[in-house]
DNA sequence: ACTCAATATATCACATCGATATATACTCTG
DNA sequence: CAGAGTATATATCGATGTGATATATTGAGT
């Protein structure tokens, strides 16, 4: 009877999936993996698994972090696609056998490709803006304490921030990379001078509230 | 043999567990969720989950987000701790039976506790920086491409910031709760901005790469 | 010789998200 | 006023990512 309706009003459920391919927000997270290891790899030298947790560490981490349990299912994942191959140190007798991968050609294209692509933005919760929402349900004093910590924060970022910027200034880098690596960093201070600054007016306005 | 010191070397991690508790990074956001709903029931009114998703999203929708697959689980969790009560609609007649919800006193307080709290900075993942960071990898172009499309997309939130800012004037709102809206209204626009001079910055500063 | 730290790989429990299934109630319009 | 479409409402699933941890081996220092 209503089969036919149904069948008709279904298929905007069947085409879903495949026009959703393109647009699966779930997916960004794990492609940008992918190619924070490729990325690395791209730079030079084989590396291990553990090699890389330390390399994601060392330079990308105040924007970038990748954990071990992603990182090896990751590597699986991009050996059979062929964006890396296995290129394991023939070890001199005793030393430990250590999986070390590179980057392939077909790799460094993907690479290439996603970089081109716009970067997605993910909005971010952010506990202390959910507090201060809250805020009437507590003493003044409590949220400007709130508010003082979080400039802390920041003022403490900023601290390790120029640390960076001078371990760039001294650094082997090429001039050419170094003007990426501040690029990332001046964005790290911009934000943290915002909030400094964010901070201090918002203090002000609550003392506004104290009776 | 080894038995006894395998048992004394073991000793550290059965202790970890239990220090770890207080510590315990991964619940951090599960906790946050809690209390933003808790903090929505606490504002007046019994909701629902449903009712709860769509507050939350219309209130906090720039700093914090929930899911229903996070909602009705944690929503359980409260119950089972009597923070919150189930308050259902004696529905008439022929109304669909709503799960109400309202918080309780001891719910009201361990809400308050964690307003108190000095909030958890989760560094998040920039993708746009992990580009620009490969960025000697493409051409220059197009890194620059990728910084201009973050800087409109923070004028469009500005934009959105201030259309907010103007509902907020004009809502039927305390002036108290407007101070604490403000507040986290104008550390959305102080992030925005910073980031659009930094974006004008980098382009300019890509642009002396340009060969 | 022994200990401790570093290196190295792997996996688990848990949390979370977006999507989706399912069902009822309300509202508008031809 | 029937029927369609939208809003309300609850629940669950698959996929994914994280921090912690288990398990070994290697190397440096005492």
């Amino acid at each position: 009877m209503s089969s036919k309706k149904t069948a008709i009003f279904r298929n905007r459920d069947v085409l879903r999936p495949a026009l959703a391919v393109s647009v699966d927000s779930r997916q960004t997270r794990e492609k940008a993996s992918r190619f924070a290891i490729l990325g690395m790899l791209a730079l030079g030298n084989k590396k291990s698994g553990y090699d890389l947790k330390k390399a994601i560490a060392a330079s990308t981490a105040n924007f970038w972090s990748e954990s071990y349990g992603n990182i090896y299912p990751t590597l699986r994942r991009l050996l059979e696609e062929d964006a890396i191959r296995e290129d394991s140190e023939k070890a001199p007798a005793s030393k430990r056998q250590k999986q070390l991968y590179s980057i392939t050609e077909k790799g460094r294209q993907a690479l290439r490709q996603w970089l081109r692509q716009p970067a997605a933005v993910r909005s971010e919760d952010n506990e202390l803006l959910l507090k201060l929402f809250f805020g009437a349900m507590i003493p003044v004093r409590e949220s400007q304490a709130l508010v003082a910590v979080h400039r802390d924060h920041h003022m403490a970022l900023l601290e390790k921030f120029e640390a960076i910027e001078r371990s760039i200034a001294t650094g082997p880098t090429t001039e050419q990379q170094k003007v990426y690596l501040r690029a990332t960093l001046s964005y790290g201070t911009a934000v943290s001078r915002a909030l400094i600054h964010w901070a201090d007016a918002t203090e002000k306005t609550l003392r506004t509230l104290e009776s």
